[in-house]
DNA sequence: GCGAGCGTAAACCGATCGGTTTCTTCGGGC
DNA sequence: GCCCGAAGAAACCGATCGGTTTACGCTCGC
């Protein structure tokens, strides 16, 4: 069933991820194809409509996205360092001039339909990453870690956003906001390590 | 030059605006003239090119938007109060399911071409709604205005994002994002008035 | 009453949309 | 050698895109 190349689906879902986030999931079918070297007739064979292949691209590219941020499973750092390693990963990435803001968020805005389902996919994959922030939070001892866990995802996204619409680098500012809330809500001040107070050293 | 009732050109753009916003900038003239009864013919000679007429309208609603989250220019409020309310009436619209989040971030986002005469538009209201932060922020004592005034401006957005995305309610998540870096730049605690340290009653 | 001018509807333009179909080419199993 | 199925190229479908033009009607000033 698979060749030895990627396969079709594969192509056709990697080019679908890279033009729709740099050119919106307004791209057309044919654009795509071509970007792909597969045929319409195969991609339709692979997927009923236009709007299964966005959801199965955000499918696709979802956890590579997430993982872009994450930091590796297992490491010596605290939670606290852990959590702040995401708003580094960020104000890096939100430097290049093709950042165009975080998919999800992207798609579902453009989208402006709860019902489709490429929604679907990108609400997953941002609780994905509230998830983490939540278990590390915990770890770190916050006092109301679901809280603070959307807090940072939405600090997350407004980065994003504000380095879309102004076009120029965060600068700190996201790495500088997620801090504050993180030692808001740890009980840390500025100057502290951030070492979590589940497990006192 | 003005007829009596409201302009061909002001119903194009109230009808741009809204259009625009609910369905994104991708929707047609056609569908656009039809809505503002408008013909093609008339809206040709008044814009150019449908981007000309993307950026006259989010210019022309642009004031709307933001005076419907700022508070009036005197009330007796503290800054503290003055900037939270900013966010009470974030949570408060975001509750609607016809919310489709912050108009500037989202045609910037949707553009994705920072050189488009709308991102201009976008950029500067944006900033309005910064420097209205900042402005809060001095007469509120924070450290750092002008750093509270970008933290702020980027929960706005992240609260908006994650309202779309989710689909839900904010619940409080803004305003409570808020609060914590307001006091946390302010010196303030939870249990806090926020009355502005420059001036002490 | 009548011509001038404006704005409408609607046809029209080439291009592209999402989606389908036809034809051809290629490769692998018998 | 032969044949069958998979996949590519490209024509085709009706609809719509942004944008232009034609032709008609309506309301003015006179």
């Amino acid at each position: 069933m698979n060749t030895v190349r990627a396969s079709s689906r594969d192509r056709l879902l990697d080019a679908a991820a890279e033009l729709f986030y740099s050119g919106g999931v307004h791209v057309g079918v044919q654009a795509l194809c071509a970007a792909a070297g597969v045929s319409k007739r195969s991609m339709y064979q692979e997927f009923a409509t236009k709007d299964e292949l966005v959801a199965a691209s955000l499918e696709r590219s979802g956890p590579r996205y997430n993982a872009l941020f994450l930091p590796e499973e297992a490491d010596e750092r605290t939670p606290r360092e852990r959590i702040l390693h995401v708003f580094e990963r960020l104000e890096a990435r939100s430097g290049s001039d093709r950042y165009r803001g975080c998919p999800f968020v992207s798609t579902a805005m453009e989208l402006k339909d709860i019902t489709h389902p490429a929604s679907d996919v990108a609400r997953r994959f941002k609780q994905q990453l509230t998830d983490f922030f939540e278990q590390q939070a915990g770890l770190a001892g916050a006092a109301d870690p679901a809280l603070l866990a959307r807090q940072l995802t939405v600090v997350f996204d407004g980065a994003g956003a504000r380095a879309v619409v102004s076009g120029k680098p965060l600068a700190g500012l996201a790495l500088a906001t997620a801090t504050t809330l993180v030692d808001a809500a740890t009980g840390g001040s500025s100057g502290e390590t951030g070492r979590p107070r589940l497990s006192p050293g």
